[in-house]
DNA sequence: ATTATTAATTATGAATTCAAAATATTCTTT
DNA sequence: AAAGAATATTTTGAATTCATAATTAATAAT
């Protein structure tokens, strides 16, 4: 590693780098961590790798073996239902506090963020979209204000993301999700917050769909 | 530690450990964890405490500076209505699935683990008591049977019980709390899965009122 | 006596070392 | 040649060691 002054414990770094490599499909659900291959990698100890990967295993991204090692978490398909259930649950919610409670400042900042979304499929820009995409859904738990409730959104979706590899990317998905998301920022501008439920948790539910 | 053929990695014993030790304020919030006083009291190295440490961080119940080292976290206490809010939200559903979907053997189970709990008021052993309340609850998730539901209340309740001291013991509160076991319980065998839900929401609302 | 500066101590972060368990390989034996 | 036992290698779990940052203590200067 050899970097002077870092900002963030080695531990930490190690485990953003390894989740990148999960999310990647580089470490694919299912096969073994080796690590003597990912010290080597990233030129660091065992120490810090192996407190990384205690790390991830406890946001249940890898599972650990006793005396046996460590792999990455294979979600059992029947359990992503699950798992969508309740982020809808939650995002719901938080959809309908936003349309309850944000101020128009907020509201504001969130079509804003909408608009860059419709620009981004205008251009046909998939990578931005998707990033956009989830910044949309990350301001309306911002703005509802919830810390426990995103964290614990933003670790489900974490998990998610070990199965889903291309939803957005099936072709329509990706204007039927904006339109989705029209309806939703209408329903929340027009402070509906019952309706503004709805769409959202109707909205997550194509999501699963298309991601099954 | 000196145990032969251990079944559970050392650093999840001693992440139980310090657990208990932040959950009896043992170890209170805001209180620095010293490395060398733990590893002398456990009879273990650093390696598997700091990997311990790591794992609560992650947790919530630990937050980590950096060379600076680990403190028992805060829990803002405006921020208990809001992880309270998540728990309601995510019971009450869970209280309305078992009330719909569960099978009569499973609500036998429940009824059974209900009436353990009269028996525990009516000896007024509140230890057990509590421990027959927290059961309780967690059976109607087991029953509901979302894994990951499940995960998410319990990492919340452990941050909650950070903070909270005694809520059941205030006198009155104990009583009150088995009556509304006792609608919760019924409004599920009658299968009345919104009531169910709408009296689990309360229950908890109740439970928040007590703890703050 | 109080503040600054420097030195000593302690604590943290990370690499290394060591012991034991698991896996792979070789050597028998049939 | 195949199955099983014995040995060697690799890998994991945990203790120890080492470097550096942070804190405390001690000294000097105003």
């Amino acid at each position: 590693m050899s970097k002077i002054l870092a900002n963030k414990p080695l531990y930490e770094e190690v485990a953003d780098l390894i989740r990148d490599k999960i999310f990647t499909h580089e470490l694919a659900p299912g096969s073994w961590i080796d690590e003597k291959q990912l010290t080597d990698q990233f030129g660091i100890s065992r120490t810090p790798l192996r407190e990384a990967i205690k790390v991830l295993a406890s946001e249940g991204l890898i599972t650990m073996k006793i005396r046996r090692g460590a792999y990455v978490t294979e979600v059992d398909i029947q359990e992503i239902p699950q798992i969508f259930h309740v982020i809808a649950l939650l995002e719901g919610n938080a959809c309908k506090a936003v349309a309850l409670n944000a101020s128009d400042k907020e509201l504001e900042s969130l079509d804003g963020l909408h608009l860059k979304l419709e620009k981004a499929a205008a251009d046909r820009d998939i990578n931005r979209f998707f990033e956009l995409n989830q910044d949309f859904h990350d301001k309306i738990q911002e703005i509802s204000g919830n810390r426990w409730m995103r964290k614990v959104i933003t670790d489900l979706r974490q998990v998610l993301k070990l199965q889903r590899r291309n939803s957005l990317t099936k072709l329509g998905r990706l204007e039927q999700s904006l339109q989705e998301h029209r309806l939703i920022l209408s329903a929340i501008i027009a402070r509906k917050g019952d309706l503004a439920q709805e769409l959202m948790i109707n909205h997550l539910k194509q999501g699963q769909a298309a991601a099954i």
